[in-house]
DNA sequence: AGCACGCCGACT
DNA sequence: GTCGGCGTGCTC
């Protein structure tokens, strides 16, 4: 008999492991590893995973297959094993790893039904029971859930009236679209069609046309070419001359936008020398980590682009991923343009049926190019040529939720299976990548000239000090809003940004000091000037405004801090002439909003593009020459040590939108901490001497790129519970690692409580622990109990992005 | 995660 | 004396 070791849907640590299941003699030479099954599991049906079959099991009695849900293999041979691989690096459960790597549409659904046993048991249940059951024999579990019906229910489950059947159900299935065909050979429906009352016109309309048409048409199109209801269509089917039938079809979500084809461009010297190394290795079936290191504007994409041609060449395939937030309609129109129907694109925008769509285009092989967010980088490739990762340092290549994978680690794991180079590019590199460039680890590729040869725009910092001196008490400095007015006069584009939304930061008292935070968070609450709310931009708790203190009593209420609502406010008021388009979370939030104004704004609608983090990236438009950052400021004093490296790549960034075709660029950056070394090398371009200062800053201070960290978080409604368990983790922990190991904490985290739990957090930096991951597992295993009982909650970050 | 099993308090 | 509360442990 033949055994499989299933991965149950589970997520907990007790059934962190393979359980094995009898595979059915039909079924012995269909199901292979890889596939999804579902299996009884206790009294339940699950839905599991099989890694691996075998013909030896030492349990005594095993419980057959249920069903196989798949054909072949959701997940290969490479895939299942770099689902342990990311188990063991992030401490996460199999199971989670696995259903990562999937799109979401084939996560199991789970379905409990309560179904009459036997028809005679009817009559034996009580009389509310019966008018329950009254013309049918079951009846959804959810109907009845919260009711008082439970109770004799259950009693009637126990008697053996009534059983409870579990079902499991795809999430989300293959479109189908109806289509319709000739059911008789051409002579046979050419006499029947002739045969045919006179008065039955539409119903020859369509013959004629399915005749002419010689294969199955949708039947939407046929009906509309002749005007044909359907009910005449159907008495044709009823005669047996033509027969309706599904087809699977993709959905497509460009499917009514054209992409004009582009050509490969002419390449300057560096980027051809780029080029001809990544191919070198393309060619070679070789592992490579390249960092192509070039400023905004120096045309990575196109090196990209040609090198992905060379790939396909060579009858393999490409990844390349995106940041979510730049995989704009720009992005997919160029990959779409200069690939076609090669592509597949992955995005958070699509939806889950969507996904599932362009995920099956890649499993079939249909497709020999992904471009896509994070998640992409499982794309169910067998024949890797190459990956490709865009804007490397962006920090949402991390996941933040289990597994807390980084799409870097799993990019080059894969690399190195498949024997191919990886290209990580960048303007500004994360620090750990061009370290390990300068190492010699990865091998580092340059592009320091701009394509357009009209070199980096000007950068002015304007310090806010200086005009708050000068009795300027607005959000606009003198500098940027008489740019601002030239701008508007000449009929060029100019971009602000602000990493801040909503219309002011926090809501004070003047008389007594009192701040209104969240009920839920230790975090105060940020005025949204237009719904007349305060909301926690972290649990989204919301609560109408108030204008008298809920302390006090005063009036004296006043709001700080400024978010782009208040910035676009302030602009109707000093520029009313001038059409202003608002970008964040809030404006955003609806589906194909982000595409929709970004378009308006390419299009000219506006003149002035106001925004958060989101419009740092991929924006190319033209006619923009004028960029303004409202405050340098915001990023630099978080608690987070790369503070420094991220304000510095964003004021790059956002600089590196302007000026980028024939009309010459200008930025300017307001600032109260002008000094700082992040702002003013950013303004001069010079990520070299950045570099440099803050590798220093990072050694000295025991940071990566030269210690590793893990970032312990506890939480837990009490206070004292949490502070407790992080103390006992931290004494543990110290007890484990080697003397080389530096462990901080128990302190509160940035964020103290968040969703009524407190948070303590430890922080552990080392550089070589052997034992590290055994300790990790040993804290999850000691505290699984009050995990999956109590109220606590761990969770354990390998490589921290985020520290709040 | 669910679910069953099992052991103690407030009701018919 | 039973119903039903939740703590404990198992699921191939």
């Amino acid at each position: 008999m033949k055994i499989a070791e299933v991965i149950v849907d589970v997520p907990a640590r007790q059934t962190d492991h393979p359980f094995d299941y009898a595979i059915p003699e039909k079924w012995e030479d269909i199901l292979q590893p890889g596939m999804r099954v579902t299996v009884p599991f206790g009294p339940r049906r699950l839905q599991g995973f099989v890694i691996h079959i075998k013909s030896h099991s030492d349990v005594k009695t095993l419980k057959p297959i249920e069903a196989i849900l798949d054909v072949t293999p959701v997940l290969n041979e490479e895939l299942l094993e770099l689902g342990k691989y990311l188990t063991e690096t992030t401490l996460c459960f199999a199971i989670s790893a696995y259903q990562a790597m999937l799109p979401a549409a084939l996560k199991a659904k789970y379905e409990k039904e309560i179904r009459l046993v036997r028809e005679e048991n009817r009559s034996l249940l009580p009389e509310a029971i019966q008018a329950l059951f009254k013309g049918r024999s079951t009846l959804d579990w959810k109907e009845v859930e919260h009711s008082d019906w439970l109770r004799p229910l259950q009693k009637a489950i126990q008697q053996g009236y009534l059983e409870v059947v579990y079902h499991v159900k795809e999430k989300a299935a293959a479109k189908t679209v109806k289509y319709v065909e000739l059911a008789q050979p051409h002579e046979e429906v050419e006499r029947a069609m002739n045969a045919l009352p006179a008065n039955a016109a539409k119903q020859k309309q369509l013959l004629t046309v399915l005749l002419s048409a010689n294969e199955a048409m949708p039947l939407k199109e046929l009906l509309e070419q002749t005007g044909a209801s359907y009910a005449s269509l159907k008495s044709l089917i009823t005669k047996g001359l033509v027969a309706e039938k599904e087809i699977e079809v993709y959905r497509d979500p460009y499917e009514h936008r054209s992409f004009a084809k582009t050509a490969p461009l002419p390449l300057t010297d560096e980027q051809e020398k780029a080029l001809s190394a990544i191919v070198e290795r393309v060619r070679a079936n070789e592992h490579e980590v390249f960092l192509l290191y070039g400023v905004t504007g120096s045309g990575k994409t196109e090196v990209y682009m040609q090198a992905i041609e060379e790939v396909l060449r060579q009858g393999k395939e490409a990844i390349v991923l995106v940041p979510e937030i730049s995989l704009t309609p720009q992005m997919v129109k160029r990959f779409k343009g200069r690939f076609g129907s090669r592509v597949a694109v992955l995005h958070s925008g699509l939806s889950v049926g969507e996904k599932y769509d362009e995920w099956r285009k890649i499993h079939r092989k249909e497709v020999q190019l992904v471009v896509g967010a994070r998640s992409a980088i499982f794309a169910p490739f067998e024949n890797l040529g190459m990956i490709i990762i865009d804007e490397e340092h962006e920090t949402s290549y991390k996941q933040e939720e289990n597994p807390r994978y980084h799409a870097r680690d799993v990019a080059i794991y894969r690399a190195r299976v498949h024997g191919c180079p990886v290209v990580l590019g960048s303007a500004t590199p994360s620090l750990e990548s061009f370290a390990r460039a300068k190492k010699g680890v990865y091998q580092l590729l340059t592009l320091q000239k701009r394509v357009s040869d009209n070199g980096m725009p000007n950068v002015h910092i304007v310090d806010m000090r200086e005009e708050l001196r000068s009795g300027n008490r607005s959000m606009f400095s003198r500098a940027l809003f008489e740019k601002l007015k030239d701008r508007l006069h000449k009929g060029e584009q100019s971009v602000l940004f602000l990493n801040r939304r909503g219309y002011s930061t926090f809501v004070m008292c003047r008389s007594c000091g009192y701040v209104i935070r969240c009920p839920h968070c230790d975090i105060s609450l940020t005025y949204h000037r237009t719904e007349q709310r305060l909301k926690c931009h972290y649990c989204g708790y919301e609560e109408p405004i108030t204008y008298r203190c809920p302390s006090c009593g005063s009036e004296h209420i006043r709001f700080f801090g400024t978010g782009t609502q208040k910035v676009e406010e302030e602009l109707t008021k000093l520029l009313p002439e001038a059409r202003v388009i608002r970008m964040d979370v809030d404006t955003t939030s609806r589906k194909g909003a982000h595409e929709r104004l970004l378009a308006e704004f390419g299009e000219g609608k506006a003149d002035i593009l106001l925004g958060t983090q989101m419009i740092a990236k991929g924006l190319d438009f033209p006619k923009i020459t004028l960029v303004g950052v409202l405050a340098a400021d915001t990023t630099l004093h978080l608690p987070d040590f790369r503070a420094s490296e991220k304000t510095f790549q964003l004021l790059t960034q956002v600089s590196g939108r302007a000026g980028r075709h024939e009309l010459p660029g200008e930025v300017v950056i307001q600032t109260y901490t002008p000094e700082h070394y992040s702002i003013a090398l950013a303004a001069k371009h010079d990520y070299d001497t950045f570099y440099q200062r803050e590798m220093v800053l990072r050694k000295m201070n025991g940071y990566p790129p030269f210690y590793y960290l893990t970032l312990i978080t506890v939480s837990h409604p009490e206070i004292t519970k949490a502070v407790a368990v992080t103390d006992k983790i931290a004494a543990y922990l110290r007890a484990q690692l080697s003397d080389e190991a530096i462990i901080l904490g128990p302190v509160a985290s940035p964020i103290a409580r968040l969703h009524d739990r407190y948070r303590y957090q430890c922080m552990i930096k080392y550089k070589r622990e052997p034992n590290m991951a055994r300790a990790l597992r040993a804290v999850i295993d000691r505290y699984q109990h009050d995990v999956s009982q109590g109220d606590l909650s761990i969770t354990i970050d390998t490589n921290p992005y985020t520290m709040m």
